[in-house]
DNA sequence: AATGAATGAGTATTCATTCAT
DNA sequence: CATGAATGAATACTCATTCAT
């Protein structure tokens, strides 16, 4: 029963790989030899490698959807909601990073595939449209705004990867939660 | 002369190609094909399938840099030179989507190969660091206010090509900058 | 003692998939899998699955072999021999067309590993080869009688695969029995 | 331009190791390697080994059935119409037997993919029904009677793929073509 | 300069077979 | 006895690159 074990081992190493190379410049045997299993156990639980990658992307959206779902339901007030959901990304970052890069670079490809609204971009849209319709915000587009929140943790979290900044994101929380609300002011202003 | 007509359709293809299905995705067969010329034709003007992707991406990435440049050169005022920069980065991307999206695709693979120093990132924590010395806005981490703004604009841009949003985005250049503005001052509040 | 139960079922589970499918088309899986046992199950039976398809090949092969030779030993004149060898074909067929139809697709490459002496072929020759000894026939090349024999049969069989004759291939086989002889009358006229 | 080269050498090795070890026995490498090339110059020429295999056979099926009909177009009377197309197939057989077994071996599983009407079978048939309808033979089931002259010829040539018969088909043609029409006349008898 | 046929190394995938449970 | 997870060798197919014309 320690097929666990390979369907573990198999994912840990994908991640890993895809995270630095893409899903495009890893091979089947790559994952294989880094997880230290054979090619032909890969496919006892994935039917092809676009597979595993499409499994991986979107087991993670998912469950980061849902997290960034409980979220906006357990809290109140646009701020609040905000900075608690980059708080998170930033953990999600902090814990680990090779998934969130994964996620980053895989997006181009596998995002397509993917149904809209159960996205953490349907999450943060609906925050922001539960913060104009409380008077919270001026009126915005709230995909313009996603955009806006979504692109500067994004973007920070690309620094962090590419070592233009250091230290844990978690401590940049607060700073970057600010910035989005701020961010999200300043783009509903006029319009 | 007319070599430069082999070469040019060669680049377009390229990056036509590249922009949808990204470096790996596309063949050299694929490029040949889409530009109307022979695959042998290719390897006059590149040595491989990689430099070319490399050639595209750093002219592009040079070419984005001077400019910005030039405008951090003729404007003076931390709003105006990040609207500026920002109405920049809008009009790249309504001029030649393709070319931009090539470049968000691309900077993971591309990227690492390139100096740091004449970079679009470079010119913008310039900017920043200016605006702290010149006393306008308070005292930050240029790399961490130069991800905000980059990341307010390009993930605007990315929303833009999964058609999130629509319309020119030079039309949303002004909020844009605002925001931008805004975060780099929220960001520097308390730290 | 229902180990014979998983035998069987894998018997017909594969007598029916090579049927249809040739040996090379079929795997082990499918057997297993049409069977409702597992992979495993299969090698305490046989070592391969050549060795399956040889063991079916050449069970059938001697069985086949040693009714013809039965009936041959019962009845006597060329005539009478060669139409209830003809309807014993036809019965064989008409009992388990699968069964035939593997037959005939296997023997191109289960033929050539089988001794040739307790052949079906042997038999018809011997029959032929009586039959000119007995002054019924002039003399014959006993192989060319027997290849017109069989080729008789078996092609009709092989129509009624593809469905170009219908009904069962009993009702035929008066028919052809008078055309088998027919023919070997024929082949032996002027020669 | 020695393209016809490589194209001809492929289809020659193909067809000869076809002929030994059927479709599904021969490799890809095998082919390229009996032929002398590389097997990524067969993808040229073809898009799949299946490809090539079926268009091997629908080039000599098709061929086949137009000299056949040729045949029957230039002659006349029921028994000379059989007897030179019986000659023909055992001219085919002595010029190339291994693409003559290529086509017995992969007609179970490149049959089903080709149209009934052009075929070999199709031409017999219409000789047999114009007998039939001339008062030259009693009226007899058209394919039936085609199964009877094909199984005849085929297995005779079966019997020399084997060894069994030996010396030139073309000596037996005139023999065999006897049998061909005593066996149709023996079939329509009484039915 | 340009072509496109040819190469050959590389890739994903399949599958007969083994073996610990 | 039976299972089915795991193996690893084999296979079809792709594609960047070369080179004779």
């Amino acid at each position: 029963m320690r097929s666990t074990g390979v369907r573990h081992k198999a994912e840990r190493a994908a991640i890993d790989l895809f995270a630095v190379r893409g899903v495009d410049g890893v091979s089947i045997a790559d994952i294989a030899g880094a997880a230290g299993i054979s090619q032909g156990a890969l496919y006892r639980y994935y039917r092809s490698k676009d597979e595993l990658a499409a499994q991986l992307f979107s087991q993670a959206y998912d469950r980061t959807a849902a997290e960034l779902a409980a979220i906006a339901n357990r809290l109140g007030g646009f701020p609040r909601r905000v900075a608690a959901m980059v708080a998170h990304f930033c953990a999600l970052y902090d814990r680990d990073a090779p998934l969130f890069r994964f996620m980053l670079l895989a997006q181009h490809k596998l995002l397509p595939a993917i149904s809209d609204d159960a996205a953490p971009v349907a999450v943060i849209e609906g925050v922001v449209g539960d913060a104009i319709a409380a008077g919270e915000i001026a009126a915005v587009d709230v995909s313009a705004a996603a955009a806006a929140i979504m692109g500067i943790v994004l973007q920070t979290a690309l620094f962090h990867v590419y070592g233009r900044i250091g230290g844990p994101l978690a401590q940049r929380a607060p700073a970057l939660g600010r910035a989005a609300v701020a961010a999200v002011r300043a783009l509903a202003a006029v319009a």
